[in-house]
DNA sequence: TTGTATGCGTTATCAG
DNA sequence: CTGATAACGCATACAA
């Protein structure tokens, strides 16, 4: 037995009806009698039917549907943002296609051209953090295809972007740990070509410059992968501590940059923060129970996602072009906990 | 300006050809001419023609994509499960499309409609927590519609099923913890609605029977939404620790519940595992560093998502109904970590 | 108020 | 070898 949908047709040779007066029925149409529309309705309940939506998908020339592609959907930022992005599809009717690129260009550019082929009506997009070209991108969006980026963007494309104050985030983190005494404080970078490794590096060298201290590049270990890998952010703190100046503080600029900070502290029987101050990006909210004394920056990865949606449904429903993008900055969140940091 | 995609009559016209001849072109067919296939092919990669998905999905009656219905895609498990999923579908050019249930039985029926109504081809599913009436999936499946369930099966319903072998698993985890001298063992298990509840539940209960212990109902509590909410669990250990004889030990039966576990004796300053020993199920990669001395259940999650899209596949493509489903019981790992129990 | 014809993009079937 | 036509399921302009 093979599945098989009902369709209008099926309804109008039951009835005895054309398919467009059965069409026009199911769709209230004023033009049909009480009486038709009432038999059609009931007798469409009673054999279940329900439009195909590919059908209609080609009449209307747009499938309802957006295609997301992130590097990994086992990160929590990603898993939130996503959440966000479907709550608000969800409402309007959309559905949400994802794809993940697992950090590499070339299965960013493959997922792209699988989903562009017009199953999708827009994208939202966080780059891979190998991705320095933006062609396949740009291509796109010249051929008026709307696309919205949230988090880590393609700066020379213009068009709608949601991301969070990296700069000020990573500030605000070496701030605090200035604060609080520590003079030797090192940056573990994600990707050097995202563009949030590049705003966060930012906000911590304008930190440390404020504090009459000078950026120094020994300081600063960038990871290819993000600290997806255990290995890169082994190295990266290798590094650092086989230099004359030990760090006595750490900024981590991703999620898994941090923990796997944490992994390698633990390994090597380093006390997190009696001998190291960290603080770290992070959306796990588990980082309390990870160690209770860290304090991490949090990102609104739901708001992100929520916002970053409604900015690409504009897009696609809107009739006119849009001459101005919405360039969105969101705060984030420093949360500071109790005796994160070593006692002076 | 509108995205507008080039098709087969824009080729067509461009070259004075009918469109049934660039459609065999396209598709290499032999009784095209060498010279015309050469044309075609030719201007139709430099105005980069991608064939209409939609369109021929229409045509086929096939969407080319899956559905999958999981409770939340920011859950360790169920994204790597996920990631299962997509290795299959990817390599076998089938799209994937993921809808959450958020543990909600109403949320589980409307993704299923949304999905069903003939834009997917198959449905992978993991029922939600709330889930007791499958007529829903009952119906679809009856109706010939290609069904596999993955952890969280349905009994009731016919089709192919992966799962974990949860009943070794708890019995295994139970057990450890006897072998360790632990005579007052409670279960923290999840939703009673669950196959995989039950299961765990039979595991653990089987395993202090073989050891000469009675099981007592009191030391079993059950969380209706698996964990997710942190008041029911302070709820149930709450409870636990009222009783007259405090349980020593405790298996939890879920991601969450092994994480909110701990963190309820954080809050609640108890050490673990010197005053209670904890074995959870758990598919985080952190729990090391969650708590270095946790032993925890782990679960093939990437793996259960691969073979159940193979099996997936191979219902939607098999020309001749399947007479034989497949109940598939993987093998679950039991990380064992030293110390992880309070010394005798 | 209802029916007929057409088109969305593609391929299969028939003719030439 | 190539072209015209029909069909997939639906909505709609046009007829009646």
């Amino acid at each position: 037995m093979k599945f098989e949908a009902v369709t209008i047709k099926d309804i109008a040779k039951a009835l005895g009806l054309s398919t467009s007066t059965v069409s026009r029925a199911l769709r209230d149409s004023y033009e049909i009698s009480p009486a038709t529309k009432k038999q059609v309705l009931e007798y469409a309940e009673q054999i279940n039917y329900r439009p195909n939506p590919i059908a209609l998908s080609l009449k209307e020339k747009r499938s309802r549907s957006i295609g997301v592609i992130v590097c990994e959907i086992a990160n929590s930022f990603f898993s939130q943002a996503i959440n966000g992005i479907e709550s608000i599809a969800y409402d309007k009717g959309y559905n949400v296609i994802i794809s993940q690129s697992h950090e590499s260009y070339e299965r960013e550019v493959i997922d792209l051209q699988y989903l562009a082929s017009r199953s999708i009506d827009g994208l939202l997009i966080s780059v891979s953090a190998e991705t320095e070209d933006f062609s396949h991108l740009k291509n796109l969006h010249d051929r008026g295809f709307p696309i919205v980026f949230f988090d880590r963007v393609a700066e020379s494309i213009h068009t709608h972007k949601v991301i969070v104050d990296n700069f000020k985030g990573a500030y605000d983190a070496t701030k605090h740990l200035l604060d609080n005494g520590h003079q030797h404080i090192a940056n573990l970078a994600g990707s050097p070509h995202l563009s949030i490794t590049k705003e966060r590096l930012g906000g911590y060298r304008k930190a440390l410059e404020d504090h009459g201290l000078i950026y120094q590049e020994s300081y600063t270990e960038f990871c290819l992968h993000g600290g997806m890998l255990y290995e890169e952010v082994e190295a990266a703190l290798d590094r650092f501590t086989s230099l004359k100046q030990i760090p006595d503080a750490i900024v981590a600029s991703a999620d898994k940059l941090t923990t796997n900070c944490l992994r390698y502290f633990k390994s090597k029987g380093i006390k997190v923060p009696e001998e190291v101050a960290l603080m770290g990006f992070s959306n796990l909210d588990l980082t309390d129970l990870l160690s209770p004394s860290l304090s991490v920056v949090k990102q609104p990865a739901f708001e992100m996602g929520q916002l970053a949606t409604e900015l690409l449904l504009q897009l696609i429903e809107s009739k006119r072009p849009i001459t101005e993008f919405e360039y969105k900055v969101l705060p984030l969140e420093l949360m500071i906990r109790e005796s994160s940091l070593k006692s002076k």
